[in-house]
DNA sequence: ATTTATATGATTGACTCCAATCATATAAAT
DNA sequence: ATTTATATGATTGGAGTCAATCATATAAAT
């Protein structure tokens, strides 16, 4: 029998919620949940995947709720390897103690996963990702902070100008910044209001390390972020010879190669 | 044949991170994925279930990684039903172009499920909890923001002085607010910390909104928060009369019934 | 009031998934 | 080197799931 259009809609609406709190539900407690067949379960699935408000499975569905952040984990497990590296090296550098800028790009993630299973402790970790922020919170010996401001989710950072003013409330002891490509004069990003908030952060911190895996050698990006006599330490898996190459020669003291 | 141990470890954490990126994965998937039979696909789900890494399904299985607002999830089923129903008469006070300011306690997330589904728009939206800012994120005519400050993750909210201060960045024209408990005296909340901000808040809003289910009559709790007369409006499920025996009594324009 | 559109539940045959069982290859123990 | 333990893939019967189809009841349109 037809029923009233709001009735689908409120009945569908409270299936979302229902797979956002439960994530996964079978279809047989769909049904039993609802008071409906398991036909009209099927078809409240199928229409609400068509809006993308969840994913069909066999035999149930998932909440799309916690989708967030998918781009960013595409983008994490490019050079997975060599940025876990990297981030191993960059571990060396943090000193119990120590409050800690940990930037927005994914190298700079794998050091929140690494610090995550250990390292030095206690530590003031701030950052304007929210996947490290969540990566960090309840680590023992790990207080975490985030910046304030707009929040972006495809990138899973925070930016703006708000962003730059919070990152003003903290001092930091150590900076890692990531970057999308370096040159013969310097480290550059992708986008503008990223390197703003990383330009404000470095301002204020004793000192600015980058993590850079060898893939961004040959890159270029349009922002220029910082030259190499701003920043404090190079950590890469690109050898020196490799780097002096491409123009870029630092003393020794400031490349961390792994 | 028997594989080396570290061999099938290696496998199965490959597994739990796959299912990590993707939420949902067919059983299927997984075989080709990993090139492995559906058997040993099978005994490696049931593996990884076994040590809570995943949720297994009928056909595949669930990434647990983004079961983080677990406890927070609970507290949103709680009356859920009367919080629907102040949620939308809270609606109706949000006008196109206002700076909005969400709370982090559980009936306000109600708001933010509602504004994601319809409502005035443009908004800015500003909120120190995460679950509220995920919900709301992406949503088109939305812009958010969060508070900077330190990060809670069993509450998913953003406190301390640092929130204080970064709260102070905006000028809200309207703000929502959850209480613990309420009394003749006024609003009661249960930690320090939350009030801090919430009170930070409500200097710098033009109007200040509570949200309070019935169940809250009753309930005691340790911090004091605003008294009635430094609100101007309250949305309950509770009647005018059930108020008045508790020895609450607003004008008429400061009180929503639904 | 009559017609049209559609939301629902039941049925069905094809398809998929699952647990149990078995044979086998190979790592680990002796 | 030999034995033991176990990780793997194949098979199979039983159970569960799916898409398609149909009849029906009722909301919405006329």
């Amino acid at each position: 029998m037809k029923v009233a259009y709001e009735v689908v809609k409120a009945r569908r609406d409270q299936l979302a919620q229902l797979l956002a709190e439960h994530q996964y539900l079978p279809l047989a407690e769909v049904c039993t949940r609802l008071g409906i067949s398991e036909a009209t379960a099927r078809r409240d699935l199928t229409a609400l995947e068509r809006d993308h408000a969840i994913t069909r499975t066999y035999g149930g569905a998932v909440g799309d709720y916690n989708r967030r952040f998918d781009s960013f984990r595409e983008r994490l497990a490019q050079s997975a390897d060599a940025k876990r590296r990297i981030a191993h090296a960059a571990l060396e550098l943090i000193k119990p103690r120590t409050v800690l800028y940990l930037d927005g790009g994914t190298t700079v993630h794998a050091v929140a996963d690494a610090l995550a299973i250990g390292g030095p402790r206690p530590l003031t970790v701030v950052t304007n990702n929210l996947m490290v922020a969540e990566r960090l919170s309840d680590v023992d010996g790990i207080e975490l902070n985030v910046l304030g401001g707009q929040y972006l989710r495809r990138q899973a950072v925070i930016l703006g100008p708000k962003a730059q003013t919070s990152a003003k409330l903290w001092r930091y002891d150590l900076a890692l910044f990531g970057a999308e490509a370096i040159s013969a004069r310097g480290l550059w990003n992708t986008q503008a209001d990223v390197v703003a908030v990383e330009r404000t952060v470095a301002k204020s911190t004793k000192s600015t390390v980058f993590l850079v895996d060898a893939s961004k050698l040959g890159a270029s990006a349009p922002v220029f972020l910082l030259p190499w006599t701003d920043i404090d330490k190079l950590v890469t898996d690109a050898s020196a010879d490799v780097l002096a190459h491409a123009g870029i020669v630092l003393p020794n003291r400031s490349l961390v190669t792994c």
